[in-house]
This record gives C-alpha cells, sequence and structure tokens, in this order.
DNA sequence: TCTATTGGTTGGAGCGCTCTAATGCTGTAG
DNA sequence: CTACAGCATTAGAGCGCTCCAACCAATAGA
C-alpha cells in the first residue's frame, strides 16, 4: 500500500533523482542509456509519478476542472466527451465533480475543486450566483457552458436559444400550423432566449404568441396540456421548452385521445437520447453538445496559456431533426 | 491570479504558520482569540487551504476518486449522488472521471486518478481487465459496483439479478401469462444472473424458457420482436434485459399494430427515468441505486480506516415497479 | 597548451502544508 | 521561592517533486 517514490527509481537506477525527474518529462537532453536504464527502474517498481507533488513543485497543473451541474442529464455527458477529447489531446487530465442542481452542494464541490489548484475550471450550466463565479475567476481561468456571464475574464459557450425556437417555428409554420404554443420553461437557464425567439418567429410570420406557463420537466408539460384543455385553448401544434416536457404533453395529449402528430404537433428541444428513441420519435432542435465541449476546452488552454485576455463568447447555432411528432395541422395527407 | 498561502494567513493575523494549520483543521488546542483573528484574515485574504500540499504532507487524503465507466448512462448517477452523501458525511471529497466505455480511456482515467492518491477508488462497472483492477488494489482500497471480482481485497456491491429476473416473472404468471420470452443482454454486464434467473423462474412455474438474443439498446429490442414475429413465435409477454431494449420492443410491437399491454405485456429492467415518463410508464425492475453508492462508500471507507481487512460482497436486492405496460394476457378485464 | 563551449548530470532550495518536539507562559503545589 | 504541571504556541524538518545553478567531462577553437 505505499507507492515507491523518485527517490527509489534514483536508487535503483543508479542516478540522481534530477535525472529521473528529467527521464519523466521527457526532456530531450537525457543519454539514451540513461533514459532506458531509469524507465526499467520505474517500470520494475511499479513507480507513477506522484501529481500532486509536481503539481505543487513546478507550481502549474495539467489538471482541468470540471463542474457538472447535473450527472442525471446525459446533455452533460457529451459536452464532457467533447472536453476531454481536447484535453487528452493537449495533455491535460479532467477532474469531475457534481453539485446536483443544489446551489449549497455546487458550492461545495466548487471548493473541493479549487482545493486542487487546477489550471482552469469549465462549469457546465452552473446554479451558483455570479458572485460565486467571479470569485472562482479571480484564481484561475473559468469557462461557462449554458450559462451567460458578463464578466470579462470569463468565457462563455451557449447555443443560440433564439434560433433554435424560430428553426421550430418556422418548421411548423411551413407544415401549415398558425397556433402554436410555446411551453416556457420558466426560471430555467435558456428558457428567455427560446420564449424570445419564438415570440419573434411568431410576429415575423404574423401570428399571434400563446406564452404558456411550464417547466423542464414531464409532468410539467403534463400539466400544462391539461391546462389548454381544460381552457378549450389548445392550438394545432406546440413547441416545448425542452424534450422531456414534449414528452410529457405528449402523453397528456394522448390521456386525452389526441392523437399525435395527426391532431397535435409537437416539437421538443435538445435532441436528448430520448427523443431519439423509436417510441418517442420526437422532433426537436440538436444542439451541438460535444462541440460546446470541445470549444469550452480550447478557450479555456488558450487563458491557461496566457495566449488571450479579451473574453470569448462562443454562441452556436442549433439545427432542426425532423422525426415523428409534426406533420401539417389535420394530419398527415 | 495568485493565492494566498498558509504564510501570509499567519502573517496578516499575527502568528505563525503553524497556528494557522491548527485552526485551518479545527484543533480545539486553540484559545478563542487566536482562532478568531486566524479566520478572519484567512476570510479578508480569501484563504481556502491547498488540498494537494495538505495531503502530501500529512501522508493522507481525504478524497475518494469514483470512475463511472459511462457519464450517458443516468443509473451511475444516482450511484454517485450515495457516494457523494456517505462521502460529504464523513468529511471525503470526492473527485470522478470517466473512461467512456473504452478500455484504452478507462485505463487513462485510472491512472490519472491514481496520480492523486486518493484513500481509495470506487470503480462504477469498469470494462478495464481483472489485472488492472488487482493492480490499483495493491496501491489502495478499491470497491466495484456492478461488477463481481475474486480479488480478496477488493469489495464488490451488485443487485441480485437472479432475483430481480424471478420478481418479473412471478408478477407475470401472476397474470395469467403462460409464454413468456426473455429478449437477453448478451455479453452485457448482469445478463447472465439476469437470463439464469428467468430460466430458473420458468422451470419452477413449470413453464418452458424463450431466450431470445438481444442487447442493451431500444434498436436490439426492436429487432429481436421483429424476429419473433417473422417466426410466428411471439408469446403473451416479454421480459427484456433492460429498459432500453423493452422500450424499442414496444415500439416494434406498436409498429406491427400490435397493443401493448391488451396484446402484449412487456417488463423491462433498471427503473431508469425513461421508464417512469408517463409516455412510457413502463413496469420494470428497480434497483436501489443510491444504496449502491452508501454501501460502496461506507465498505471503502471502512478500508481506508483500516476496520476490515476481509472482503465485502453486497448483493442487494432489486424490487418489481408495476406500471402500464403489464397486463392479463387477453387484455385488462 | 590553455580556454571556451557543449551536453549530460547533480545538489540543494523550495512549493504549501503537517507534525513532532520544544518553547514560553501561566498557575498551583511543595 | 523553586518546581512542575498544563496549556497555547512555535520552530524546523520533511512530504515528492521541479527547477536553477553549478559541475564535470569531452571536444573544439585559439
Amino acid at each position: 500500500m505505499v507507492r515507491p517514490t523518485m527517490e527509489d527509481v534514483a536508487l535503483r537506477a543508479g542516478v540522481s533523482r534530477a535525472l529521473v525527474s528529467l527521464v519523466m518529462r521527457g526532456s530531450p537532453k537525457v543519454s539514451e542509456m540513461r533514459r532506458s536504464a531509469v524507465l526499467k527502474a520505474a517500470e520494475e517498481l511499479g513507480y507513477s509519478p506522484h501529481a500532486m507533488a509536481r503539481s505543487l513543485a513546478s507550481r502549474t497543473s495539467t489538471v482541468l476542472g470540471v463542474m457538472v451541474s447535473d450527472l442525471h442529464n446525459a446533455f452533460f455527458a457529451e459536452v464532457v466527451d467533447g472536453i476531454d477529447e481536447v484535453a487528452r489531446d493537449q495533455g491535460f487530465d479532467i477532474i469531475i465533480n457534481t453539485g446536483g442542481r443544489s446551489p449549497a452542494r455546487e458550492r461545495r464541490a466548487l471548493e473541493s475543486l479549487l482545493s486542487f489548484r487546477p489550471a482552469g475550471l469549465i462549469l457546465l450550466s452552473p446554479v451558483v450566483p455570479a458572485t460565486a463565479i467571479g470569485k472562482a475567476a479571480e484564481q484561475l481561468p473559468v469557462v461557462l457552458v449554458a450559462r451567460s456571464s458578463r464578466v470579462s475574464t470569463v468565457d462563455t459557450v451557449n447555443d443560440d436559444g433564439e434560433t433554435g425556437a424560430r428553426l421550430a417555428v418556422d418548421h411548423l409554420v411551413s407544415l401549415g400550423h398558425k397556433r402554436i404554443a410555446h411551453l416556457d420553461g420558466g426560471e430555467g437557464t435558456q428558457a428567455g432566449p427560446r420564449r424570445r425567439g419564438y415570440v419573434a418567429a411568431m410576429e415575423a410570420h404574423g401570428l399571434v404568441p400563446q406564452v404558456v406557463s411550464s417547466e423542464y420537466t414531464d409532468a410539467a408539460g403534463a400539466r400544462a396540456i391539461r391546462g389548454l384543455l381544460e381552457d378549450d385553448a389548445l392550438p394545432t401544434a406546440i413547441l416545448s421548452c425542452n424534450d422531456f416536457n414534449a414528452v410529457g404533453a405528449i402523453s397528456a395529449l394522448e390521456d386525452a385521445g389526441l392523437r399525435v402528430p395527426s391532431d397535435v404537433s409537437v416539437v421538443g428541444y435538445d435532441n436528448t437520447s430520448l427523443a431519439a428513441l423509436r417510441h418517442v420519435s420526437l422532433t426537436t432542435i440538436d444542439q451541438p453538445r460535444a462541440e460546446f465541449g470541445r470549444l469550452a476546452a480550447d478557450a479555456l488552454l488558450q487563458r491557461v496559456r496566457e495566449e488571450r485576455t479579451e473574453p470569448v463568447r462562443h454562441l452556436l447555432n442549433p439545427s432542426l431533426v425532423v422525426r415523428n411528432t409534426t406533420a401539417p395541422p389535420g394530419g398527415p395527407r
């Protein structure tokens, strides 16, 4: 249970600790003879460098901290894939932590991440107050994904929710829909842009927006539909704030004896794996998630290397994915 | 961008570095006066301890490493919740890393985790070879979740797949089903026990098992059903190897004009959030995921504290969750 | 022959912290 | 008055590593 140190390797290879250090860091100024002797000794002892001691001594770090606000959401998994890809490529490791959507837990997770003194931090849709983010940004480079910031030392990567909502409305209008309601995401991240995009697109088509208050869950989607049914205000098409909400909406529509898409069309947002299930087969808006991760990691590494000081604000274009929950009003011909 | 050190705090509070160290570790042998002076200085400077330096100096760690084989699977998120709960409770932090189901990436993730010299390691359904796990277990306590091991220094936490499959069969039989097929998980983890449990339960009821080769995806579930339809061998009930497979099966059944559960009953396995969606509302087998995490963390911490040396093998009982995809054959009365 | 130069190698300081042993400082007993 | 606890406090070594300056051949240039 006790790992060998550089000293042990040096002793075994008959060289100095400093030389072992050079070999471990792949320095070119080591003779081939010594290098192989050191590597052999390291191999035999099962030695691997102590990341913390290294980073303590070098006053640098090859670790990027990633705070995932919600591990349950597969959305973030794909962003992490993108981050990981770029990080690994550039010789950085990542460590992940999660706050479970609770500000208190997230704060703790942040503290924990910071205590490792990583080279930089990527926060995926954080729920902590902006001040906490600002404080972290004073200590190291920070990149935000799926949350905006005005702090000039913080880079951000977001999708263009307005464009996404417009794509959905355009699609529905092109099918012939005129009465299109939006089930709103309330306080959720990105709910604002999506709502604004929806309203703007409706008005651009000369249609009357109908924003229905809802949330990012399937229960909320179902509830919103039941409300519309009671008020006799059901439109011919629904644009949900996200896929979960859309699936809840579909379920409530079917419960009421209505068919999707013959009677009502439904569009989700996010293109989660859920939407792709044949059983659901939801028309939705796709965000380039892995690209989010890649851009975030790129931006962070630029800051780490001090190649840039002015903030970057990535706004990525979403795209429409047409599946089987949208059709012309009155059903497919 | 430069964080204050203990020295800075000491200077500001007019005490020695050692005293600051005592305060930071909550030692009782510090006068109230000095303590508050130190805390005030720390607060003013925005000081927080350097976890790596601390662990280097103390030769101990308060960090638990968690390797999640697949971040895309929400199953693991709930296990992590359980781990986090226990760890936090006992003053430990967790750092997460992922291997994305690729042995090579996972190996690297493991190395990275080890380089932080955590107090212990929890591996969630790892895909690396047993030898790699054994090697890690020589250096620190290791607990495996959703994967078994015969190494005596490694603890394991698994669900009892045989019992779970039996619960499902019993449920279907009690509804009156006699022809029940199992869509098999192939090489997937836990597929074996589930298959064995299914076969044993069928035989216990005097019924003929029908194992259909499939996989842990919704496409595979659909494919298996299409095969059964072609062969004209469709039973009245299906036990899928997991929820995704079950949803694929349902979708293929509906495509063929059959109704679930009137014509065919379907049972999933895992009780993922997918199963709970009203639109799916899948009868399934629930595993106590958070409990997995809690038990894993408990077991690990026991090893870390050297309270135990003989291995622990937790085998948790799953439970049946009845929703709307099962009914008596011939439809609900 | 003597001095530069080069490339490989090494000792030692120091990163931010913990921990042990020693220190100073009361207060009380002998 | 000295002795000795008992407590709060501190100096200093050391955790495993990096990095700098110094060092030491061996070769090249004068």
